[in-house]
RNA sequence: GGUCUCAUAGCUCAACCGGAUAGAGCAACUGCCUUCUAAGCAGUAGGUUGCAGGUUCGAGUCCUGCUGGGAUCACCA
C-alpha cells in the first residue's frame, strides 16, 4: 500500500544536472544568447581568451541593483590577472557598444549588471502577447506516467493524502505543459488485511448500517468500522496481557486478529459471502472517494485496483531467478542481495510462495509499461518509502527493463501538525473532507466580512467560496518544496493575505475588473513599437518572459513549488504596477492600450500558472 | 546500532550547477482608500543560517566531526 495509514517527504534520486541559467527558453532565449555571444566576443577581443557562449552564465540582477542580467566576473580575475571590476567595466563597455539590446551597465564589485533597452522589452512583450499558448512547451514525444493518490479503502482520506493528491495532479499538469504526454494513474489498494478489519468489525457491530441509512459518506463509514476494530482489538489484547500473556504474543493471538486473518484467506479463496461484503463496502468507499476527488479537483486517466494486480510479479520472480538476479533460500523464499549496492538483502517472495509488497510492485511496473509504453514513470509516494523504491528501481535495472532509467520516486515529506505526527489510531488525523469544508466556511466568512459578494448569485458565491478555499489550501501545500517536511496548523496555517493563493486570485480578479472597464471604454489591448517604460512595466515584462523557463524547471525537478513561487512573484509584481502606474488616467492612447495588454497577459499567465497548481482563479472577488 | 534525511527572523517558508548587504509572508509598529477592487501598496523593526573545523577570491550551499529532530532497516503494506 502506497500510503501507510499514518503519514506521508523527499529525496533527490536523479534530478537532471543543472546546467542552465534562469533564462534559456523561448522568447527570452534570444536575449540571453545575444548577451552571451556578446560576452564571448568581448572576452576574445578585449582579453584574448576563448570561452564558449553557453558557459558564460547570466543570473538575474538582484532587486536592489540597476539592471536585469548579471555576469559574475570573479572567476576570470585570476586567469586574466586583472581585477574583477576592470574586467566588468571592459566587458560592459564592449556590450553597450556592440550588442543593441544592452542599453547600459554598471559594475559593483565584480558584478556586471546589464540594462536592457525599452525597445527590446517591447519587442519581447509583443512576442509574448501574440503567443496564444505562451508557456506551452513543444511536444517532446516522451510519455510519462504519474501515479498518485493510491489510497487504501479502509478509511477516508486525510491531510497527508491532500499533499499527495495536489502534488500528483500538479506535477502531471506541469509535465503536460512542458510538452510531455502524460498518463495519470491511481492504484487503489482495495484488498488486504486492512479492509478485512473494517469488514469484520462491520459484520460484528454494523447491524446492516449503510451510507443511506446512516447518512455517513461511504469512506467514512468504512473508516468508522476500522476504528471500531482497532478499539475492540486493543481491548482483547489488554485482557490477554492482564491474563498474563506477553504483549507481543497477545497481539498475534487476539481472536479478532485471528478472525481478520481468516477472512483474508477466505477472500483469497473466493468465499462468496466475504466477496459480497468486500464488494459492498468497497463500493461505498469508491463512491466516497469519487466525491472527495471531485471536491479536490483531481482526476485520473487510468485506475488500477490492487485486487487485479496483487498476483502479478510472480513470473518476474522466475525471470529473476533464471537471470541470477534473485536467489532461493532453503526454505523456498526468494531474495535479492543488494549489499554490493550498499543496501541489504531483500525478500521478494515468501517461503509459502505468496507475494509481498515488492512482488506486486514488480508486476505492476511491467503492467504499467505494457499499458502505456512510457519513458518516465513517476511515483508520488511519501518519503517513508524511500527504501522500497530504491530497491524496486534497482531490481528493475538489474532485470534490464528498458524503462528502468526513467523511474522516479517523487518522495515528499510528511505533513506535521503542531501536536506532532498524525496518527490515525490516536485520532489526531485531519480529515480531508472536514478540512475542505472548514476552509470553505472560513472563505465565506472572510468574503462576507469584506462585503465582496454584492451582485453574486447564490451559485456564484458558493463557487467563489469553494475556489478561494481550495486556492488557499492547495497553494499552502504546494508552495513548499515537495521534498521537505512541512508543518500545518489547522487554526492558523491557511491565510488569505500575503503569500497565499487568495492573494494571487485577488490580483487576477482585479485585472479582470480592469479588462471589463477597458472593454467598456473600447480600449483595445496592443503593444506599441516604442515607448518609454516605467520600471514596474519592465519588471512585469521580464517576469512574464520567465514563465516558460519556470515551467521547464518545474517539470525537470517535479516541483510545483517553483510554479507557486512564480505565480506569487508575478502577482506581486503586478500589484506594484497596479498601485504605481495609472491605466485609464493615462493620456497617451498607445500607452493606455499597452497597459491594458500587459494586464491582460498577466491575468492569462496567472490563470495558467495557477491552473498548473489545480487552482481556479475568479473573475470577481 | 547501520543507512538515509532535515536544522535559515518569534512563526511558516525562499535563496537558481558556490556569488553582491541571506529574501518573502504572518505576527508587531508607521503611513496611504472623494481617483482602475485596501484580500492591497509603501515603510520600520527582526539573523553569528544548530555547533566546531576545513576547501575557496567567495560557503546557508561543498567536505569532516559534533548536537538535536525525522524516516527506514518485517516472510506488514
Amino acid at each position: 500500500m502506497r500510503l501507510k495509514t499514518e503519514n506521508p517527504k523527499p529525496k533527490t534520486l536523479h534530478l537532471p544536472p543543472k546546467t542552465r541559467t534562469f533564462a534559456d527558453y523561448s522568447l527570452s532565449m534570444n536575449l540571453t544568447e545575444q548577451i552571451q555571444a556578446g560576452l564571448a566576443a568581448a572576452l576574445q577581443q578585449e582579453f584574448g581568451i576563448e570561452i564558449s557562449p553557453a558557459e558564460l552564465l547570466l543570473q538575474p540582477t538582484k532587486k536592489e541593483f540597476e539592471g536585469f542580467y548579471t555576469f559574475v566576473c570573479f572567476p576570470y580575475a585570476k586567469q586574466l590577472k586583472k581585477s574583477p571590476v576592470e574586467i566588468g567595466t571592459k566587458l560592459g563597455e564592449y556590450l553597450t557598444a556592440h550588442v543593441p539590446a544592452v542599453s547600459a551597465f554598471n559594475v559593483v564589485q565584480g558584478f556586471l549588471n546589464l540594462s536592457i533597452a525599452d525597445e527590446i522589452w517591447l519587442e519581447l512583450f509583443a512576442g509574448i502577447l501574440n503567443d496564444e499558448q505562451f508557456g506551452q512547451g513543444a511536444a517532446k514525444d516522451v510519455k510519462v506516467m504519474v501515479e498518485y493518490s493510491s489510497p487504501n479503502t479502509n478509511k477516508p482520506l486525510h491531510l497527508g493524502h491532500l499533499r499527495n493528491n495536489f502534488l500528483g495532479y500538479s506535477v502531471a499538469e506541469i509535465l503536460k505543459m512542458s510538452g510531455y504526454e502524460v498518463m495519470k494513474t491511481n492504484v487503489i489498494n482495495n484488498r488486504g488485511i486492512h479492509i478485512c478489519k473494517s469488514m469484520l468489525a462491520y459484520r460484528l457491530f454494523g447491524h446492516g448500517e449503510t451510507p443511506e441509512s446512516s447518512g455517513i459518506k461511504g469512506d467514512h463509514l468504512a473508516g468508522k468500522y476500522y476504528v471500531a476494530f482497532d478499539k475492540a482489538y486493543k481491548e482483547q489484547v489488554s485482557e490477554l496481557v492482564a491474563a498474563g500473556m506477553e504483549k507481543e504474543k497477545a497481539e498475534k493471538e487476539a481472536p479478532l486478529m485471528k478472525e481478520a486473518e481468516a477472512m483474508l484467506i477466505q477472500w483469497e479463496q473466493g468465499d462468496p459471502e466475504v466477496l459480497a461484503l468486500w464488494n459492498t463496502m468497497n463500493n461505498w468507499v469508491y463512491a466516497g472517494f469519487d466525491e472527495t476527488y471531485r471536491r479536490m479537483g483531481v482526476n485520473f486517466d487510468k485506475i488500477y485496483y490492487e485486487s487485479d494486480t496483487y498476483l502479478l510479479g510472480k513470473d518476474i520472480i522466475e525471470e529473476g531467478l533464471e537471470k541470477g538476479v534473485f536467489y532461493r533460500r532453503p526454505d523456498n523464499s526468494v531474495w535479492i542481495d543488494l549489499t554490493a549496492d550498499g543496501l541489504d538483502e531483500k525478500l521478494v517472495l515468501r517461503s509459502n510462495g505468496t507475494s509481498v509488497y515488492m512482488t506486486q510492485d514488480l508486476g505492476l511496473a511491467d503492467l504499467k509499461a505494457h499499458d502505456f509504453p512510457m519513458q518516465k514513470s513517476v511515483y508520488v509516494v511519501g518519503n517513508e518509502q524511500d527504501y522500497h523504491f530504491k530497491v524496486l528501481f534497482l531490481i528493475m535495472q538489474k532485470l534490464g527493463r528498458p524503462y528502468a532509467a526513467g523511474l522516479y520516486h517523487l518522495s515528499y515529506g510528511m505533513v506535521d501538525l503542531p501536536s506532532g505526527k498524525m496518527k490515525s489510531r490516536e485520532g489526531t488525523v485531519v480529515d480531508a473532507d472536514d478540512l475542505m469544508q472548514e476552509m470553505k466556511e472560513t472563505a465565506e466568512a472572510m468574503t462576507r466580512e469584506l462585503g465582496k459578494i454584492d451582485g453574486f448569485t447564490t451559485e456564484e458565491a458558493d463557487a467563489l467560496y469553494h475556489n478561494l478555499a481550495m486556492g488557499a489550501l492547495k497553494y499552502f501545500l504546494l508552495k513548499v518544496d515537495p521534498k521537505k517536511r512541512m508543518l500545518f496548523n489547522p487554526q492558523e496555517s491557511v491565510d488569505f493575505q500575503g503569500n497565499t493563493g487568495p492573494y494571487i486570485q485577488y490580483n487576477h480578479a482585479r485585472i479582470c475588473s480592469i479588462l471589463r472597464k477597458a472593454a467598456q471604454l473600447g480600449v483595445e489591448p496592443a503593444a506599441p513599437a516604442s515607448a518609454a517604460l516605467q520600471p514596474a512595466e519592465r519588471d512585469l515584462i521580464f517576469t512574464l518572459s520567465q514563465f516558460p523557463l519556470r515551467v521547464e524547471d518545474a517539470a525537470a525537478q517535479y516541483s510545483p513549488s517553483l510554479i507557486a513561487q512564480y505565480a506569487y512573484d508575478l502577482a506581486k509584481t503586478y500589484s506594484q504596477f497596479f498601485s504605481e502606474v495609472p491605466i485609464f488616467a493615462e493620456e497617451d492612447p498607445a500607452l493606455k492600450q499597452f497597459r491594458v495588454a500587459l494586464s491582460q497577459k498577466v491575468a492569462e499567465v496567472i490563470r495558467r500558472a495557477m491552473g498548473l497548481l489545480g487552482v481556479t482563479v475568479p473573475e470577481r472577488m
